[in-house]
DNA sequence: TTATATTTGTCAATAGTTGGCAAGTCAGTA
DNA sequence: TACTGACTTGCCAACTATTGACAAATATAA
């Protein structure tokens, strides 16, 4: 399972030495939580990702762009026709524009 | 949402001149249910993307993308890095080959 | 050991999905 | 106006997955 979103926000706490239980409050969960998103366990809901970025003072798009890569992960991977996939959304995002 | 899966299998069926309650069946499905399928109000299941293609005799690769890009689309729905979010796991799937 | 930090396991509650039926619409025909 | 055939809509019970929370286990350091 890809987990760019847990690793990045696992480095931005330690990179400010903070602990589990000192930041799960501050998002409304306890420490087990934090520790499941951090190593991709368990998945921040949206609004978290936000929650992060503010924590740790960190770019929301950053964050939620490694969110995001992660889900979409989850649904290709293993799939052969992943890139092909992959392409098609990309044109048809630009086309929506 | 996207249907690009359920307009395609809608678009081979028609082609064929065959009725929902006579592919239905062959699917082990009830009439309805392929209805919402291909109107996208209901997702097929992978192994039925495979029933598909050897039932309309269409190639299974094609299908298979269409039916990843309709859920990579769902992920990334109105999301404004959704763009970014792509071309990482682009570049991913690539290194892990 | 003891204390602190993190991880693991479990579970009930909740939320989401599935498959199927009954009833509905719609278009064409008599 | 009915009738028929094709498809769609609405609904719901059964099933599956996800959630949040807690206790307990493990790890790390003094």
């Amino acid at each position: 399972m890809a987990n760019q979103f847990g690793d990045r926000i696992r480095q931005l706490r330690e990179k400010q030495n903070l602990l589990l239980r000192q930041v799960a409050p501050q998002l409304e969960m306890d420490t087990p939580m934090l520790s499941k998103i951090e190593r991709g366990e368990r998945t921040a809901k949206k609004e978290q990702v936000l929650q992060f970025a503010k924590l740790y003072k960190a770019e929301h798009d950053e964050l939620l762009t490694l969110w995001l890569a992660d889900q979409l992960y989850n649904v290709i991977e293993g799939e052969p026709m992943a890139d092909e996939a992959l392409k098609s959304v990309s044109k048809k995002i630009k086309k929506s524009k």
